[in-house]
DNA sequence: TGTATATATGAACATATACTCATATACGGA
DNA sequence: TCCGTATATGAGTATATGTTCATATATACA
């Protein structure tokens, strides 16, 4: 039986295991930058957007009628995955087509889909 | 310039890029459970302690210990990472260990990982 | 310069959710 | 069977967040 000793106010039984874990422990930094990008793919409606411009870019206009929702909660959430590099833009005239920023969105959600299949 | 038409009282510009995601969109139950995981990894508690097992299995408390939080805080969190079987456990006595469920939690929080740090 | 189109933004509201506290359950040992 | 340990769960609360509505900005064109 493993020894139980006290720290901070918490029962501590493998103080080994606690300290190897702290050690590897992403910085706050990390973990909230981590954090924000699967909270936002963590939406459905981001998620479909990203979804979406996998297949090409779209504008604000386009993706409303597809989700079927408003274009001012379209835009809402292209800000949020601006914001956080997921999705960037170019603009034509008075039209901004929004495109993935990188790979690793479609990488993302590829292997969330097959985590959730298997 | 494209022409402007008028569905479902949204604006549309795009039809055929519409019609093109409308095709390959996933369905909802992919859209739920992708949602759900992505969610669920989206809080820094759930993903601290995510990120520590994948050191090796840990006990409740070692993760409370670890964390700075209540048991139950834990454990609440816990039971949500089980039920997306982003966890597992298994029981030695009173004490349940908790391990991550596939291989597929570590990948995706490096795939994170290297988009933050880019 | 004035108007129309396309998108962005701020405030407000309704819902979701992470934690705390109290209590319940599961297991081991006397 | 009674007690102690380890974990689970339910209700309540404070905070976060997604959408809507109203308004602002940016660009094109007359």
């Amino acid at each position: 039986m493993a020894e139980t000793s006290d720290l901070c106010g918490s029962r501590v039984i493998h103080e080994e295991k606690i300290e190897r874990a702290r050690l590897s422990a992403l910085g706050s930094h990390d973990i909230n930058c981590v954090t924000r990008t699967f909270k936002a793919m963590g939406d459905p409606t981001r998620l479909r957007i990203l979804w979406a411009l996998e297949l090409g870019e779209m504008c604000v206009c386009d993706i409303a009628a597809l989700l079927g929702i408003t274009e001012s909660a379209v835009s809402h959430q292209l800000r949020t995955l601006r914001h956080l590099e997921l999705v960037t833009n170019r603009r034509e005239g008075t039209i901004l087509y929004y495109r993935p920023n990188d790979h690793h969105v479609s990488q993302l959600i590829n292997l969330a889909l097959e985590h959730v299949r298997e």
